[in-house]
DNA sequence: TTGATATATTTAGTCTGCTAAATATATTTA
DNA sequence: TAAATATATTTAGCAGACTAAATATATCAA
């Protein structure tokens, strides 16, 4: 096994991951928007009135990370949260209008990143493509 | 063109990075190191007494970045800072012998990664997934 | 030589993540 | 019913990463 090969990988990887991150990061700011939170907003327009422990295992993190989002997301107007009528300690989160219009905005943005990540891959590419990345999550999780 | 296809790959590729980050991390805190230290200390071990700038363009990060990682990596006295002696502005980054230690912990703890990540990944497809990733960082960059 | 510009680093402040510990509320069990 | 345990969230504190602005030193040009 080439092991030079397997390291160009992990890599490769790390450097398209952050690189992606950073630029969509860019791209978002234009919608007062952070990194991740469109990821969490993704649920929302799915379905609100969800509890943060939910919110948690969707974005697979942890729930201080949930608190800080969340917190950031409220104060900007995105979202509101309310505690739930017949479990005190749950706070159930709920989308605003102003989060309700980031939709389309959001979907183009990351449609954009993603044609810039895979333009030059073909179709049948990226089917093999996505299959080895879901055995690579499957032997990670 | 399948756009369920294309979600799935940056998605999944935001999960295996993320995931592999964490698992990581939490591998590194074995030897006092933070993930991303590794990567500047990778650097020094290729050759010491570097420049912050240096650091900065190898790990393709903003200079604050790399100031507060080499603050912390100076405190747990991994490395030591010396300013330059033509050059007052240059500040040259050192490996200590603890520092220089980590080389092969660190190499060890990195291959176990890769192989949890590629185990289940043939000679073959490896290669294939490697030229894909090149084709896509060069779209990104 | 002085003034403007360029370069290297630091500081301050923000966000995503994390862990450990605190708080508040529910549930279970003795 | 009272005490123990479980669950949901928050707080505090730290790391990587960022931007914007400050600082210090070099260099270049009039």
């Amino acid at each position: 096994m080439n092991n030079k090969v397997d390291c160009d990988i992990r890599q490769s990887l790390d450097k398209i991951s952050s690189r992606m991150r950073r630029d969509y990061s860019e791209s978002l700011r234009e919608l007062d928007l952070y990194v991740g939170q469109d990821n969490l907003l993704s649920r929302l327009w799915a379905g609100d009135g969800i509890t943060q422990m939910q919110l948690c295992e969707h974005l697979k993190c942890e729930p201080p990370t949930v608190t800080n989002m969340v917190k950031s997301l409220e104060q900007n107007g995105f979202i509101h949260r309310k505690r739930d009528e017949h479990d005190a300690r749950v706070m159930r989160i709920y989308l605003t209008d102003k989060g309700k219009q980031l939709e389309k905005p959001v979907d183009f943005k990351w449609k954009q990143q993603q044609e810039k990540l895979l333009h030059s891959i073909s179709a049948e590419e990226r089917l093999f493509l996505r299959e080895l990345m879901m055995r690579m999550e499957k032997n990670l999780f």
